[in-house]
DNA sequence: ATCATTGCAAAAGATTTGCAAGGTC
DNA sequence: GACCTTGCAAATCTTTTGCAATGAT
C-alpha cells in the first residue's frame, strides 16, 4: 500500500528546524543564516539529493541566501550527525535523503534515468535480523540498492527497438 | 551450509585467464604482458580490494612486472566489462570482488575493521525479483550491505569496556 | 568579549585522460 | 605496417581543510 515517491511519515513532536536547533544547542554550536537557510531548503522537498543540486537551487554568489560550496558540505555532514539526513554512494558520489521523520525503506535504482524508487519491506528487515543473528554479528544498517530498468524506461527502450527494427 | 570466507566456486569451462583472452579477441583488444600480470594477480587471491591494495601487491616501478596506476585502473574496469570483477563503494572508494565462477552473494560490513564477511540468501533474491515484480522494475542486480559490528569486534569491544569500567 | 562559523583559496584523494613512444597482431 | 596499449604528466571530480575575517551568544 506504499506509493512510490511517498511512504509517509512518521509521528514526530519536532521540526526538522527545531529538531537541528537542539542538537546545535546540545553542542555548543551556532544557529547562523546559512544553517537556518539549508535546513529550509533540504526539507521543502522530499526528494533524493547531491552536494551540487543543492547547490544550484541556492542563491547565486552575490545573492542573498548564497552559502558557500564548503558550508553546504560542512552542513549536509551535520544534518547526518544530528539524525537529519542519511548519506549513501551512488555511482562515486553521496546522495542525500530524509532521514527524520521518515520510516526505514530501500530502493529500487533506474540505471537509465537515474530515478531512485523506494519500497518498504519488513521480510527485508526479517531476513536481515536473520543473516546478522547467524554470523553474531550486531547490525546498525543496512542499504539495498537493486538496479536495473523501470518501467517508464522499459517502455521507451521497447520503442525504440521497435522503431529501430523497422528502419 | 557455507562457510565465511569461501562460498565454493561454480563449475566453469575456462580460467579466468582463458576467459580474458576470449574477451579480448572479440574486441580487436590485445593481449600484453600487463593485462596477464594483473589477471594473475587479480585471480591468485580470493579477498576484496581495491586499486591499491592491487598496486601494492605489484612490483614496484622499474622492477619487471610493474603496471603503472593508470593501466591497472584501465585494465579493472576492462575486467569488469568481461565479467571477471563486481565492483562496489565502499566509504567513497571502489572495492572489487571476484566474479566470474564465484556465486551471487552479499556482505556484512563490519565499521570497525572494515572486514567484509559474505552471505548468500535465496529468501533475498525472491524477495528482491517479488519487489521487483510489484513495480515492473527489470533487474539486473543488487547490492545489499548490513553495516555493524562483528563478532570479534564486539568480544574485544566488550573487554576494552571491562578493562575501562574497572579502571 | 569570546569563540564558533564562514568564505576563500588551496589541498587532498581517487580516478581519468591526452599524447607520444612502444608493443602486438 | 596498422593501430592498440602503455606510461607519464596533467586534468578532473568531489570533498575537505587552513586561515583570516565575520558573526552569534
Amino acid at each position: 500500500m506504499s506509493d512510490e515517491q511517498s511512504l509517509g511519515t512518521v509521528e514526530v513532536a519536532l521540526s526538522p528546524l527545531e529538531r537541528f536547533e537542539e542538537y546545535l544547542q546540545s553542542r555548543g554550536m551556532r544557529n547562523t543564516d546559512q544553517r537556518r537557510m539549508l535546513v529550509e531548503q533540504v526539507f521543502s522537498h522530499h526528494e533524493h539529493f547531491d552536494a551540487d543540486t543543492l547547490i544550484d537551487k541556492l542563491p547565486r554568489k552575490g545573492q542573498p541566501g548564497h552559502v558557500s560550496r564548503p558550508t553546504v558540505y560542512r552542513t549536509l555532514n551535520e544534518f547526518v550527525d544530528a539524525g537529519l539526513l542519511r548519506k549513501f554512494e551512488l555511482d562515486g558520489r553521496a546522495v542525500y535523503e530524509h532521514d527524520y521523520g521518515y520510516p526505514q525503506h530501500d530502493h529500487l535504482y533506474c540505471k537509465q534515468c537515474q530515478r531512485l524508487i523506494e519500497f518498504q519491506s519488513a521480510e527485508l528487515i526479517a531476513l536481515r535480523d536473520a543473516v546478522a543473528r547467524e554470523n553474531s554479528f550486531r547490525v546498525t544498517s543496512h542499504r539495498l540498492i537493486i538496479t536495473g530498468i523501470c518501467e517508464t524506461c522499459q517502455r521507451a527502450r521497447r520503442r525504440t527497438k521497435r522503431r529501430v527494427d523497422l528502419v
